[in-house]
DNA sequence: AGCACGCCGACT
DNA sequence: GTCGGCGTGCTC
């Protein structure tokens, strides 16, 4: 007898192939069974899948062809993880195929039937080592008063919790503890750990497997993109059979299959890099919760400087476990290290146009590399200059591709794009006038450094040795290696000064560090983005948290933060003061609600792109106009929209309107209730294809539900 | 997205 | 005469 199956494959993201397609077979492959199929010229990896009514009806016409193997010796996989990729699969508006064959190694697609044999039998040769030892307590530290509160609480209570606790408080022996707890109760449970990116992964793999050593090499595995094809199937097999206990990795791990999931932690779950940026566009935070709830996980957000979402959502939480909502939990104290730094404002008003370094500030970096005591000064843009000119014609160095401006830098005397890359060497005149004076505006981490070495060339650390002054950016660390290394040259005090972008404000733990600068945030603080504030509070919380990590230097010295702005008595700037997180969060989501932004609304973005602003535009304009067609449908089925009004805002130029010759536009969809907007979205979604076939000139578009820049 | 088919320009 | 450019259309 032949059956007929429903089979995921990976669908191109806006094919008329939506779901499920269907097969014949002869065998009852359960649902999640991973196969091989035929699809047109080649065969590639499908999934059984549940049911097949998200199809499309059959045209009569198509004749069905037959799956063509199972991947022998791979489980199928669990209906918990179809159902997270059905979900996300929804809310995000993507195909389910799409995203689930995206959620698999590569390896696992390209291997063919007897390649998989192959590797499977070569890794059933060592077998998890599963000695049910604890660790030696005594080899543990002592837990503060706060962190055996927050772990009792875990221990009581479902959650999920927002772990609201700062720098230095000792959040990530509370995630180590829940995790000991919940896998040494359940011998085949697992916990999936969650950190934003890829340089952080060594640094909690080594205190991991530090910790856990004992339950073998095979139980904890990491999961991010920089790991070769081999070893993230290898990571992938172990989690998926089990002998995995502990998965490490970035926002792609929340896909992992982890058929015995009991926790899930998010570490720093305010950082945007948790938001995947192409493709999918799934937040890794938000499918946590999800996932959490369908697997009966424990779900753990933790930050210093939690989203306003997710604080949001812990606001009327404090006490009582309402459905749905996060339980807050707050570890306020710095343990092993000195109380947080003193801020420090300069008044940029005062000092002379075009200063760097404040007189104030290079005294206080002096006195500080005088006694080895290590500065950091942020600067969130890399290269020389942001913009070379011509102060005879008025010429910038635009970028000829891009709606911006190449940025010159010195080293090896290039004007580069930082958009499309496109590179030139500096010209030595005025392309348009042939004057030979070109000036520049603003100024990167190069010119920092250049700078610094002029001013403090002639100081001398204590040890009577030359100062040394080093910069980390994205230009510095380009080869493989060179941020460990870097690294590595301040942590053993080699390096006195340390230049960098936000790179350095994330997770280093610099113990000698004493002062950290940030010379330039202004330009957050009128943002037309507004979540720009949001991010700028978290980066100079987070980067004053590296300022006295070691208790006896912050002590004796006292540590702190300086702030060069032209806008001292900015509200933002006095919260940073009193490091008080909660009334900055508290103001910023009054501003929210008054002006019906997120948290306090769900949005979505429609994304173009085309050779003209206008093509792009016009297909958005008729986007929206099929859309208010369809408030108008969901009006009359009922949906709350007096409540709830769903507002489609005009198609816009986007903030950078052009990058690599390709005009880019956007609209933006918002509405108070979520439920709403994801019913208008599902209707919607089909006809943004739809009206695409006759707006030829787009070349891509896409939709971002959530999105985290607007 | 692949991968075909298909119809026009410069090469062994 | 073929190799190959990428426009259009299909894949259960």
């Amino acid at each position: 007898m032949t059956l007929q199956l429903p089979v995921l494959v990976q669908t191109p993201a806006h094919s008329n192939l939506g779901g499920a397609l269907s097969y014949e077979s002869d065998t009852a492959h359960p649902p999640g069974t991973l196969v091989r199929v035929p699809l047109g010229q080649r065969e590639i990896l499908g999934i059984v899948w549940d049911t097949l009514e998200e199809a499309p009806a059959l045209d009569p016409g198509v004749r069905l062809r037959s799956i063509a193997a199972p991947l022998d010796g791979v489980a199928p996989l669990t209906a918990a993880w179809r159902q997270l990729v059905q979900f996300a699969a929804q809310y995000y508006q993507r195909s389910a195929g799409e995203v689930a064959l995206a959620a698999l190694p590569p390896q696992l697609r390209e291997l063919t039937g007897e390649q998989m044999a192959r590797r499977l039998k070569k890794h059933q040769g060592a077998s998890a080592d599963k000695s049910s030892s604890t660790t030696e307590k005594s080899s543990l530290v002592a837990l503060t008063t706060e962190q055996q509160q927050v772990l009792g609480a875990m221990a009581d209570r479902t959650g999920p919790f927002l772990l609201f606790g700062n720098t230095g408080s000792g959040k990530t022996e509370v995630y180590l503890r829940r995790v000991e707890a919940l896998l040494s109760q359940d011998a085949e449970a697992q916990a999936l750990l969650m950190v934003p990116e890829i340089n952080l992964t060594p640094q909690l793999e080594a205190r991991v497997r530090e910790r856990f050593q004992h339950w073998g090499e095979e139980a904890i595995v990491s999961m991010h993109s920089g790991m070769t094809p081999a070893q993230r199937l290898r990571s992938w097999l172990l989690a998926h059979t089990g002998r995995a206990r502990i998965v490490l990795g970035t926002r792609m791990a929340i896909f992992a299959s982890l058929p015995r999931l009991r926790l899930i932690v998010v570490d720093e779950e305010h950082d945007p890099s948790y938001k995947q940026q192409e493709g999918a566009r799934y937040s890794a935070r938000d499918l946590a919760v999800y996932r959490g709830r369908l697997e009966q996980a424990q779900v753990i957000l933790g930050s210093a400087t939690p989203s306003l979402e997710s604080w949001h959502q812990s606001r009327s939480a404090t006490d009582t476990d309402r459905g749905g909502r996060y339980i807050r939990l707050n570890m306020p104290s710095r343990i092993g290290a000195g109380s947080l730094p003193r801020v420090r404002r300069v008044d940029m008003n005062h000092q002379p146009r075009k200063t760097i370094f404040s007189a104030p500030l290079l005294q206080a970096i002096r006195e500080r590399v005088a006694r080895q005591e290590q500065v950091l000064i942020l600067l969130n843009r890399r290269g020389y200059a942001p913009v070379l000119h011509c102060a005879e014609c008025g010429w910038k160095s635009a970028c000829s591709h891009c709606s911006a401006f190449r940025v010159f830098h010195k080293l090896d005397r290039t004007l580069r794009c930082h958009h499309c890359g496109f590179t030139q060497r500096v010209p030595r005149q005025c392309p348009a006038c042939g004057n030979a004076d070109l000036g520049m505006f603003g100024r990167g981490t190069e010119q920092l450094e250049e700078q610094m070495t002029q001013l403090l060339g002639d100081s001398v650390r204590a040890d009577g040795a030359g100062l040394r002054i080093a910069r980390i950016d994205a230009d510095s660390t380009r080869l493989k290696g060179a941020l460990e290394q870097q690294l590595a040259q301040v942590h053993s005090g080699e390096v006195d000064v340390l230049i960098g972008t936000q790179m350095i404000a994330k997770g280093h733990d610099f113990r000698r560090v004493t002062l950290v600068a940030a010379l330039d945030p202004d330009g957050a603080l009128f943002s037309s983005d507004f979540r720009a504030p949001e991010r700028l509070f978290s980066l100079l919380m987070q980067a004053a948290g590296r300022a006295g990590r070691d208790a006896r230097l912050s002590l004796a010295q006292g540590c702190e933060m300086w702030v060069q702005t032209s806008h001292p008595t900015h509200p933002l700037f006095d919260a940073l003061k009193q490091h008080d997180y909660v009334s900055f969060a508290e103001q910023q989501l009054k501003e929210r609600q008054l002006a019906g932004m997120p948290p306090f609304s769900a949005q979505a973005l429609v994304r173009a792109e085309a050779r003209t602003q206008e093509a792009a535009q016009a297909y958005l304009s008729a986007v929206r106009e099929a859309g208010e067609e369809i408030v108008q449908g969901l009006q009359a089925e009922g949906f709350p929209l007096e409540s709830a009004p769903l507002s489609l805002y005009p198609a816009v130029p986007m903030s950078l309107q052009r990058v690599a010759n390709v005009e880019r536009a956007q609209m933006l969809v918002e509405c108070p209730s979520r439920p709403v907007l994801q019913a208008f979205l599902a209707r919607w979604h089909a006809q943004l294809h739809a009206i695409r076939a006759s707006h030829r000139q787009v070349i891509r578009w896409a939709i971002d539900v959530d999105p985290l820049s607007i």
